[in-house]
RNA sequence: GUCCCUGUAGCUCAGCUGGACAGAGCAACGGCCUUCUAAGCCGUGGGUCGGGGGUUCGAAUCCCUCCGGGGACGCCA
């Protein structure tokens, strides 16, 4: 349920039948009618909703943008539609303002929709959500956090708009960057137990794989001394990326995400699936070779320049095998994909979807978000975010730190593509003037005013008993004006990816509820007042919830 | 050098696929708690929307160009 929308649809029915019947009668002329809009605008003296169509058509009529308005207006049948007046306004906007009958439908459809209220009815469109998707070689950085709260988000986003969807975490177990952190554990493990082994000069030195490595001798002893090389490092390797990956879904479940699918690298390579991709390149004539390496044409799609599939040595490259696991995804039947990517990869984007266009499917299906990148501060200087040196705050540091509930708000509040400095002092410091806590804290407020209720033995009435066209004043329309505006609200986020969108949305609702709660009093001496005004508060409060739901954050009865 | 993001109030940022006088929070100043949570509300001050062109009835928004900031350009991932 739409509301908004519904009245647009209406309003723009009217629209085009006034223009038509003023052709007609031979008062304007145009062949076709333009995209125009109808709008909520911005001032609402400006009126509930506002077109631009006259001055869209001014000049495929030859006539005044206001001339055009005048006749539009005079042809206009406004009969049952609410419409109180219209009003021709600036360079020619056709203003429209509507009774507050519409308003007053909201409480009860909200009341009655509770959680479902923002929801569209399903569209039997598949998207799939790829987010985080993080090395499982350390532990996650601040970069996965806000991967984590924007694609999270987008996906209950998206929900809501009625796709089905799918969250899924690509685990990078295969490949140059596995042997490269087997090595550095096989030297740990082995310092650990006495040798005297040097530390690869390119390897992973965070602490915590020390700790694992202690895990392991905890685990298994010096056993591993004595074992064939391979054997000893296959165990390592799979003793650490079981930890880590455990490790990461567990801070991940802490930070509110759950995924539908964990889906491994080393599955693409076991199946065969990159060889088969690579040939089927092949055969299509996307592939050539040069110096020993076997290359894809990503030119071909505008991409800067060509890509290497194969290195000289015979090993695929990471890029060979994200294909291989895009076309994967094609072929579950996804309708549209979504990929959450950090901006540090933007020169990935054009030849991967050239790949998919190389491999018969449609890249607008494809859709990569990148974010810009996280700058970590702290005490003003810069932390440099690197796995290696071990100087990453973690992502469970900063949950300690600041709660689960700021850490997703911040991160999502931003659009993507604004850059981050998030300064771990500031956070600390500010935790009590975060924007989250102005959200959650009228939550709370409307609960506690329930519970002051309740303790009078106040009994709230049915909503199809309470007359909520008591509702009068300037604060009580401009909150069921906001809460009209959710589903649409979701809805444009969803189209546009844009998940800042909604934590914008209910910093508003909630300015708009304190400012109300400071001018009036919901618990008086009128019932009738008092049970629509309990209804508006309800509806306030079920609006708030299903908005922080999206976002990931908890919505307290107290606080 | 090429490509991506970005430049809006002292600070951090919103401004929906161009629209009606450019907004919020923080900071500054002044008010509001004997009644539903002052983690709140009300008010005041503060901006050549980086500069310059262009498109348009209309540009913070689109295009070009210049300048500043960040990032990417590996047979790493």
């Amino acid at each position: 349920m739409n509301p908004i929308k519904k009245l647009d649809y209406n309003l723009r029915n009217m629209i085009i039948e006034a223009l038509k019947s003023a052709r007609d009668k031979g008062l304007i002329n145009f062949e076709n009618i333009p995209e125009f809009e109808v709008e909520v605008p911005r001032d609402k003296q400006h009126g509930d909703f506002a077109t631009n169509v006259a001055m869209l058509m001014a000049r495929e009529a030859r006539m005044a943008p206001r001339k055009i308005a005048e006749i539009l207006i005079s042809m206009i049948d406004t009969s049952g539609s609410g419409v109180e007046r219209i009003e021709i306004a600036g360079a020619g906007f056709i203003n429209f303002y509507l009774n507050n009958s519409w308003l007053y439908e909201i409480p009860g459809l909200v009341y009655n929709m509770k959680e479902k209220y923002g929801f569209t009815p399903r569209i039997n469109t598949k998207v799939q959500v790829e987010f985080v998707s993080a090395n499982p070689t350390g532990n996650l950085h601040m970069g996965n956090a806000r991967g984590g709260a924007i694609g999270d988000t987008l996906a209950n986003i998206l929900e809501r708009a009625g796709y089905d969807v799918e969250r899924e975490f690509y685990i990078n177990d295969a490949g140059n960057q596995i042997e490269i952190f087997t090595d550095s554990m096989e030297a740990r493990y082995l310092q650990l137990t006495g040798h005297d082994v040097e530390f690869p000069e390119n390897g992973y030195a965070g602490l915590d794989l020390i700790d694992t490595v202690r895990n392991i001798i905890t685990d298994y002893d010096k056993t591993l001394l004595d074992m064939p090389r391979d054997q000893r490092r296959k165990i390592i390797v799979e003793y650490a990326l079981k930890e880590k990956i455990d490790y990461i879904k567990e801070t991940l479940l802490g930070f509110g995400i759950v995924y539908d699918v964990w889906f491994n690298e080393k599955s693409l390579h076991d199946a065969g699936k990159i060889d088969q991709v690579l040939q089927k390149l092949k055969e299509l004539d996307y592939c050539y070779e040069n110096e020993g390496a076997i290359w894809f044409k990503s030119t071909a799609f505008g991409d800067e320049k060509d890509e290497v599939l194969m290195r000289a040595n015979g090993l695929p490259t990471y890029f060979a095998a994200d294909i291989a696991y895009h076309q994967d995804k094609f072929e579950r039947g996804f309708d549209w994909v979504i990929n959450i990517w950090g901006a540090d990869h933007h020169g990935h984007v054009a030849r991967m979807k050239g790949a998919m266009q190389a491999l018969g499917y449609d890249p607008d299906k494809l859709d990569i978000l990148l974010m810009q990148l996280v700058r970590l501060y702290r005490a003003g200087n810069i932390v440099r975010m690197s796995k290696r040196t071990g100087t990453t705050v973690s992502l469970d540091e900063l949950i300690a730190d600041v709660g689960k509930d700021a850490a997703r708000f911040f991160f999502v509040m931003r659009s993507p593509d604004s850059h981050l400095d998030f300064d771990l002092e500031l956070a600390r410091q500010k935790s009590q003037e975060n924007p989250v806590y102005y959200v959650q804290y009228a939550h709370a407020r409307i609960c506690s005013i329930f519970r002051q209720a309740e303790a009078e033995g106040i009994t709230v009435a049915k909503p199809e008993l309470i007359d909520a066209s008591l509702l009068q004043e300037d604060e009580e329309l401009a909150i069921l004006r906001k809460i009209a505006d959710f589903p649409e609200e979701i809805n444009i986020a969803a189209r546009t990816l844009a998940p800042q969108r909604i934590a914008r949305y209910v910093l508003d609702l909630a300015a708009l509820f304190h400012s109300f709660y400071n001018h009036h009093r919901v618990l008086n001496d009128n019932p009738d007042l008092q049970n629509a005004r309990l209804l508006l508060l309800a509806v306030t409060r079920i609006t708030i919830k299903n908005s922080l739901d999206i976002l990931g954050v908890s919505s307290p009865e107290k606080m």
